[in-house]
RNA sequence: GUCUCAGUAGCUCAGUUGGAUAGAGCAACGGCCUUCUAAGCCGUAGGUCGAGCGUUCGAAUCGCCCCUGGGACACCA
């Protein structure tokens, strides 16, 4: 397709003959109507009447009537001062086709990223809290742009930044001393530990004193204290064992789990190399960088000379940069922390060389908040995941019951279903957009939905098993592509067209939803065909043709769900 | 106060980086299961693109200025 836009564009560029215009100029401007009847690409003239002296249309015809076009060009058209042009369907129908045909399940993928690594630093929840919808929105988006990538050939790394250190610490260890004995923490110990957090949170605000004694605990765990630091590891383990257990259900793996305690021995160096660098000056008390005028300056040590988040995320910066020489360090968090990285990123630039400095890119998304306001554990206005998860498969279950009670492995495909229909919501709109939850939508199984997408793949493995199809029994020159000339099944082949160059935007931009939509939108094409075109009664050849197009068009459904983190059963 | 993100149908959101008559889903109403799974398809209705001014052949999109909401603005992460 881009090279038929390349090819139009040079043929305008021949005619018109002139020197201040070039291709790439043209090639620019050429769109993509709205409209379908307005052609596949359009060449708008209006900018060229200035130059040419002409009225838009003239100048429309002027070109028409010089054009000669290739086979791939059916039909062009000059209307309101816009060139259209109408691809040659059976062509490209030919060409789609035979492209999944040889690709098979690596269609939409490419090699870009050859021997290229990119770290994703995602998911990242606070230990001893149990997991809930913030993190959830964090994981699904990390996790998708993770496969992305990976789609495109990178070697990607994905990292769990663990929110494992700093003065929490030191409270919940004091929470753990005074109320262990009232928990049963065989049961579930980060409940407990959440709800002892809560309530020595609240302790500390009446009494100066817990304070005190958080601060002086988290001093003696940065110091090593052996006690302490066997305490501190039990929360953590229990927590990413937790966390485990959330991420099982979901499908997400991690490639490292160093948090941030991680980097409790590595930000010395940090600070030295930016003393060394001669810039690292004193402020107020505390230890800063200055990261240029309009930016407040990167705070590096405390006034009392601790660390902070900052030095943590620059240790890390260093880390990562010699552990994975990678090309981009991708970091996924809520868009409050904009700043914060702006100040971080820009520091960095004393720490390592160019091209990783460069490669660092913050990917903020907007907060998952309640109709009550704010999500917060600490006064219980919070939603965990889990719940969520079993509300979601329990309705996937009901739904399954009295549509198909028959199904086999009912428990497996509620649960693909469920949190397919959770993941699918949490990458259907704009990453910065802010989600207010709403139960009853977010388990919304009809229209642009998971099930949906879901049921439509199932619809496409239903045809091909009565159809007995093999993709691999094929011969090519056996097939004849020319009879698929339905407007719906033109429709959707030029849609499947488009998968590879959905992928890349969705990457380059870091938006999921770019591939979600387009994936909403396959389903529905397909729905259509699937209304207006039968497979399996018809004769032979139209039989196998269209079955091939079902099947192009369950590789897209399946591996775009498939990036985006979400499983296709084969019946629901 | 400064910076930043947002405001599009009753609700949830798209809108190809300035193009042709602003599109989907949900909810409402009407149709389609003796045909490959009706979690579907088709149709009807629903709009001052927050307000105003400007830039130009042309603005939801760019600029200015208001209004409304979210967030950030140094020792929390």
């Amino acid at each position: 397709m881009e090279e038929i836009k390349q090819k139009i564009a040079k043929d305008i560029l021949d005619i018109l003959d002139i020197q201040s215009i070039s291709a790439g100029e043209i090639f620019d401007k050429i769109e993509q109507p709205k409209d379908n009847k307005n052609g596949d690409f359009s060449y708008p003239c209006f900018s060229l009447a200035k130059v040419m002296k002409n009225s838009p249309a003239n100048i429309a015809k002027y070109i028409l009537e010089k054009m000669q076009v290739d086979e791939n060009i059916s039909k062009v058209e000059a209307i309101n001062g816009f060139l259209n042009f109408y691809l040659n369907s059976q062509n490209i129908v030919g060409k789609v086709l035979d492209k999944v045909f040889h690709e098979k399940e690596n269609y939409g993928a490419s090699n870009e990223g050859n021997n290229k690594t990119i770290v994703f630093d995602y998911s990242s929840p606070n230990i001893a809290k149990p997991f809930h919808l913030g993190h959830f929105r964090n994981t699904v988006l990390g996790g998708a742009m993770y496969k992305l990538y990976q789609k495109l050939g990178y070697n990607c790394i994905g990292i769990n930044y663990i929110g494992d250190w700093g003065r929490q610490f030191g409270l919940i260890i004091e929470g753990y001393n005074r109320f262990k004995d009232e928990y049963d923490f065989e049961k579930s110990p980060i409940n407990a530990l959440a709800d002892i957090y809560a309530r020595i949170s609240t302790l500390a605000k009446e009494d100066e004193k817990v304070m005190d004694i958080a601060r002086e605990n988290f001093k003696k765990l940065e110091q090593g204290d052996k006690e302490l630091y066997k305490k501190w590891e039990y929360f953590r383990e229990v927590s990413l064992k937790e966390y485990n257990r959330i991420y099982d259900m979901l499908g997400y793996k991690f490639d490292s789990y160093n948090g941030e305690a991680f980097y409790n021995d590595k930000m010395g160096e940090v600070v030295d190399i930016l003393k060394e660098k001669g810039v690292l000056i004193e402020s107020q008390g505390a230890q800063v960088v200055n990261v240029g005028e309009n930016m407040p300056p990167c705070i590096v040590l405390k006034s009392n000379g601790s660390t902070i988040y900052a030095t943590r995320d620059l240790a890390a910066i260093l880390y990562r940069a010699r552990t994975y020489n990678f090309t981009k360090a991708i970091y996924v968090t809520g868009s409050e922390q904009i700043l914060h990285f702006k100040q971080v990123f820009e520091a960095a630039k004393y720490l390592v060389d160019e091209k990783y400095q460069k490669g660092l890119v913050h990917v903020p998304y907007g907060l998952v908040k309640l109709k009550t306001g704010k999500m917060s554990s600490r006064d219980g206005n919070v939603v965990y995941i889990e719940d969520l998860i079993k509300d979601a498969v329990q309705k996937a279950s009901q739904i399954i019951e009295a549509k198909n009670s028959n199904l086999e492995n009912k428990e497996i495909v509620s649960k693909q279903v469920g949190i397919g229909a959770l993941i699918f919501n949490y990458l259907k709109s704009t990453k910065l957009k802010d989600i207010i939850f709403d139960l009853d939508d977010t388990l919304k199984f009809d229209g642009e939905t998971g099930p949906y997408v879901q049921y439509t793949y199932v619809r496409t493995q239903s045809i091909l098993k009565k159809a007995n199809f093999d993709i691999s029994k094929i011969k090519s020159q056996n097939i004849d592509y020319g009879m698929l000339s339905n407007e719906c099944e033109i429709e959707l082949i030029k849609k499947i067209e488009k998968f590879p160059e959905i992928i890349k935007t969705a990457a380059n931009e870091y938006e999921p939803s770019i591939l979600t939509r387009y994936i909403v939108d396959i389903a529905s094409l397909f729905s259509k065909f699937y209304n207006d075109c039968m497979v399996i009664e018809e004769e032979e050849s139209l039989k196998q043709v269209r079955c091939i197009l079902v099947y192009a068009t369950s590789i897209v459904l399946k591996n775009g769900l498939s990036i985006l983190g979400i499983e296709c059963p084969n019946k629901m």
